[in-house]
DNA sequence: TCGTAGCAATGAAACGATTCAAAGCTGAGA
DNA sequence: TCTCAGCTTTGAATCGTTTCATTGCTACGA
């Protein structure tokens, strides 16, 4: 038995095939006798809108790609439920694919994604993207990058200014009196990396009274047994040459440097040093002692490139402010 | 300037539409001067398969729908890229929805699913949806529960063995010597936590001296906050009172009560406790004491799920036994 | 030279929903 | 009775791909 479609609704209702599109489309057009009946036989018969033929017809879907490097990494997860949840709102939905940062894999996608008809896509590319997002452009597949700020009038993008982040998280250590500073990161050839680095240094270059100092530590990775190795091996200095303010480029990095410092257990966090971390993820405001951290917005940027996607804004470049959220890490209450 | 069809391809290359259509799908029929005057001309006018007339003509897509409760979690997002991986090899594609525990959500993202035709459904259902899923099956998409066991033979379920999880749990407590049990859960009437409540309790029945014990002491939720402040209380009793081990229903909950144990100071984990999670989430081996774990195979369970509906055992019904992660915190180094 | 096997290429039909110009109907007013 | 406006309904054409029965062609053996 095939499933049912218009025609047989039709067939059934006494209608033609017309009419029954109008039920299910513009049922305001249709006689109010006529599309009972024809509602009592699309019920009857179980019918379900084939929506490849609909889209055929159309032209394109009601369908959003997104692609991003991992959606298991709570960053991304939150950006796409925001898009998700803008999507549904537009009666669009959401498809979601994972590149594992593989160029190769970013590219099947892609291409998938324009196979269907995707009305516009969302990206945070892996690599340099511009000729084939430029491709896209031509078949006029409209394309927003996410978590990376870019130039081109082809597309748009959405992104956070790390600068300021970077910056705002340095200056509130300084406000709390802080003077000798040390930035924990790994990766720091990331453009977010960098540019939270170098916020951090305007900070200090700007501080007035030019009493403070700021050094960079690496750590072997942006997770929390690299924050804690690298902190632990920063506790073995003399006293007089601890930090008294560790900024850490993630908050993966700040938890493992509030383990090392509980492991070792010489100085306390915030009295002897205070610890800013950067993103905001959930496990922040849960620790042991709750984490002073820089938020990145991820489900408004999400929210936001897909609103660019449908408007008509598609190829303007819109840039976050990070915000700084206070906590117990840092003194502050 | 309309995107180019096969009708274009073929006018360009000189040969009829089905020569193009033979060089998309069966390379192998097309003699090889042919092939590569149509793939050129593929190439000059940058045309793209448009996957909608193929679906349409097929009468089904390559399309997977996965409706889960909560893509931002972190069990789901796991099982979720174990079920994209395993769709991706069999050259299928994963649509993935939240139904954010909302029932109307469920259903509205289930009948997108159907409009599109999927090849099947994976569902981590909200509430009771034995109907609608029997509905499904009538107009022939089948359709695969994760997570809950079912006994249906419409539909076929992926799930974890949770009273084995607890039973093995505990049953590792006992075998390092742990006499004093408690339980530390909340939210007891979900099927998965009850189940590993009974897990647990059997474990200590069964114990050959009989000299074991293990009570229930109840979070407020099933969050790191929820554990810290459980076991902070259960801090306040008289020393002997104190239990000498200590299982969570989730990897957040322990986390918590390591945390507590830290701030209050008096007893060691895993000298003085022994502290058991449920889950092996990702931060579970980075905790200050490697939190020894019940693993769940997330990713196994997403593959498992897909393979079946893709398979023809797309009504049995798959159990995975959980696994323990010895980890230090029950003293295992 | 003829017949034929076998490979290549053809192109009309089909999939199912939507669109839209045209036709049908009803009732009010002349 | 006739006309016309306004509301309903009709149904052929369309979207782009795949399928498959048919036709065209080549080369080989008789």
């Amino acid at each position: 038995m095939r499933t049912a479609s218009v025609k047989d609704v039709a067939d059934r209702a006494g209608v033609s095939v017309g009419t029954v599109s109008n039920v299910l489309n513009n049922p305001d057009r249709v006689a109010e006798r006529t599309r009972e009946r024809v509602q009592s036989a699309i019920a009857d018969l179980g019918f379900v809108r084939n929506d490849a033929a609909r889209q055929l017809r159309a032209g394109h879907s009601r369908t959003i790609g997104l692609v991003v490097l991992d959606a298991a990494n709570p960053f991304y997860a939150a950006l796409a439920r925001g898009a998700e949840e803008e999507a549904t709102r537009h009666n669009f939905s959401l498809l979601l694919a994972s590149s594992l940062q593989d160029a190769d894999r970013e590219h099947r996608y892609i291409d998938l994604f324009e196979e269907q008809r995707v009305q516009g896509l969302l990206l945070s590319p892996v690599g340099e993207t511009a000729a084939r997002v430029a491709d896209l452009a031509g078949h006029g597949v409209s394309t927003v990058l996410v978590d990376r700020d870019a130039e081109a009038e082809t597309y748009g993008s959405v992104s956070v200014d790390d600068v300021h982040g970077g910056r705002i998280a340095v200056e509130h250590l300084l406000e709390t009196g802080r003077r000798r500073i040390a930035f924990v990161a790994a990766e720091t050839e990331l453009r977010q990396v960098a540019d939270r680095w170098r916020g951090a240094r305007d900070a200090v270059a700007q501080e007035p009274s030019a009493g403070a100092s700021i050094e960079l530590v690496e750590a072997h990775s942006l997770t929390t047994l690299g924050g804690r190795a690298a902190t632990l091996s920063l506790l073995e200095r003399e006293p007089a040459d601890i930090p008294d303010a560790i900024f850490c480029a993630n908050d993966l990095l700040a938890t493992g440097a509030l383990q090392a410092f509980i492991m070792d257990g010489r100085y306390r966090v915030p009295d002897d040093v205070a610890l800013v971390g950067y993103d905001d993820i959930e496990f922040a405001s849960s620790a042991i002692v709750p984490l002073t951290t820089i938020r990145r917005p991820a489900e408004e940027l999400g929210r936001t490139a897909v609103r660019m996607l449908l408007g008509d804004t598609a190829s303007e470049h819109t840039v976050f402010r990070p915000e700084l959220i206070a906590r117990a890490s840092t003194g502050s209450r």
